[in-house]
DNA sequence: TAGTGTTGCGAAAACGTTTTCGTGTTGACA
DNA sequence: TGTCAACACGAAAACGTTTTCGCAACACTA
């Protein structure tokens, strides 16, 4: 139960002054070889580290970074930061993790608590419900107030900084594509509603296949589902009212109770029906049948967040130059046996 | 790219002192309803925000919390995680969260790094490599500094502090009981090695239950895994080579890993070959067929600790008196298809 | 001996707060 | 008119660092 010590209590015992303290630790050459040893050696015996948050006051930065995303139970997002763990640690950063969970005044609320000199810039993924309302004046502001931002998988067009994504567009076009290539004509998309911009870009992705090879888009094939509560149903209905041969469904959740539910119907996965998600997950891993998917890499997506970031932050002050770059991180289609 | 404005600007521009300011913001009686007026209106005006870092040295606490888990990418962890953060930051408080990717090395830095003012308490799990150095040097001396530790799930006895746990034990001998019941006879077990302390009680749950029932325990049936690289061998090796009609798994992974293993040997989940898991994760949920499962609450567990901690760091210092407590959580089995 | 340079250290400011204490100005009262 | 509260505010310390600057003491040179 005995408190740190301090530089104030070395230099009362050693009848020093603080200054002489500092800078024997810190190997001046200021200081005398004797004094010095007998500095180091009585800190060391009493383990004095200095203080962080005192050497964030002084040097107005608390080597400190943000990840706000919207659910951390989402695997996706937990590979995301360990991505950004790794890399913050080791350029000496550490991290908190904020949970928006989707909502906008969460964001709001933890982005305000922290941008006064707690942290030194953010990573963040925006809530759905931010995306809804495309209120982004909490974003704005930190970014005014010289403070880096970086977002990454659900970002906007409405702020100027730094972006790690995938192409997502170009993502659900190759998945459908490849769909079309295995001579699938039917083909249905199970997607989010369109305020998700991931969901929106891969809607738009799947329509550009289909046109593309001249496959008339059939709106009763693309269920948009809005509430996560029972959308069970909903893909019933898609999957026994229409003859589709194929479905692309925009996340992992939505492939597997694809496939549970064509199962349950009666269907055989591939042969009657075949089945490519999005996200490679646990899920899409360990299913049975295992999932063909899209995989967005998202430990590399943490890490190079997380590289832009720190260096944004290591910049001299009077090397500044706005400037942003968006960084798009390849995806690739991992085959496995929910398509033949 | 304005800078934050501190009290010294508003106070400047005002024309007043510093204490004025500080003290009209906090509506201070010693300050006239003009001046107060005054400066809260500029004040809000150039928005300002005490900063977080003056305040935490000023006070000598930080109103954040480490968390440190050995793996982020482990669905129970992240509901863990979940759970800290809701009832953190309902309390006010910030959440760091820290991995130690099973490592000793990565437990102790980051510890020592945090330790130093950056925050007032930890909760963490033991890394497996930790748990087998049985080396716990750096959590005593948190804690003998007067920093409160709450350990979850992986726990050691050799310390003493606040403590959230499921009964291992327990649980491991109601699953176990469970498959008796269903009539199974020849029950394997699929465990961790024995330092993982969680693996060694819930394998001591497994004989406990079948000496009650007096069922020989046959070393062949209990696989212990070390490495997770190539287990699904072994995992093979032990259904072809042996009839069981049941198999226990310490958690999701083993579990699912038995089943498609079974599978794909030919036999029929459940009706040939019952299978639990632990942890009622997103495999359990979602593998064809759905898994029975011991249910540990993680979310729970993580509102509990974090409760715990905070109660501890907000005692006054002279209420203290040094007290642990364990909680226990209760778990439940989910029935899903993977037993009849 | 006077001037110059080096060595070794301490005082103090700064980071941005909060809070205690002191003090000058009022107005009321005797 | 002199005394005393009440009022409104400012100075300064404190939290724990780092760093700039100043200043003794001493040695050396001319």
């Amino acid at each position: 139960m005995k408190r740190k010590v301090t530089l104030k209590q070395i230099a009362k015992e050693l009848d020093v002054s603080i200054s002489t303290v500092s800078k024997s630790l810190r190997d001046s050459s200021e200081i005398s070889e004797d004094t010095r040893q007998k500095v180091q050696a009585f800190a060391k015996l009493y383990n004095y580290k200095p203080n962080n948050i005192a050497l964030s006051l002084k040097n107005r930065k608390s080597k400190t970074i943000c990840i706000i995303i919207p659910e951390i139970i989402h695997h996706f997002f937990a590979t995301v930061i360990s991505g950004v763990e790794h890399v913050a640690n080791k350029k000496g950063y550490n991290v908190i993790v904020c949970l928006s969970d989707e909502s906008f005044d969460k964001e709001v609320i933890n982005m305000e608590m922290l941008a006064n000199g707690s942290i030194d810039g953010f990573i963040i993924s925006l809530s759905k419900e931010t995306q809804q309302k495309r209120d982004f004046h909490h974003i704005t502001e930190v970014i005014n107030q010289g403070m880096p931002v970086v977002m990454f998988d659900r970002v906007t067009n409405d702020i100027l900084c730094d972006k790690v994504i995938i192409d997502d567009n170009l993502a659900a076009f190759n998945a459908t594509q490849f769909l079309i290539d295995k001579g699938h004509k039917k083909i249905a998309l199970i997607t989010t509603v369109d305020y998700v911009s991931v969901g929106k870009l891969r809607t738009e992705g799947y329509i550009k296949a289909l046109k593309n090879n001249d496959i008339a888009v059939d709106e009763n094939l693309i269920l948009k589902i809005e509430d996560t509560d029972n959308f069970e149903s909903h893909i019933e209905s898609l999957i026994s009212n229409n003859e589709v041969d194929a479905i692309f469904a925009v996340n992992e959740i939505f492939a597997v109770t694809a496939i549970k539910t064509a199962t349950r119907l009666g269907k055989i996965v591939p042969n009657d029906l075949s089945i490519i998600g999005f996200t490679d997950g646990i899920i899409s891993k360990y299913s049975s049948p295992s999932i063909t998917t899209v995989g967005q890499n998202g430990v590399k997506m943490g890490e190079k967040a997380a590289v832009m970031l720190i260096e944004k932050l290591e910049i001299e002050e009077e090397d500044y130059e706005e400037q942003y770059k968006t960084e798009v991180i390849e995806t690739e289609l991992i085959e496995r046996e929910s398509t033949f």
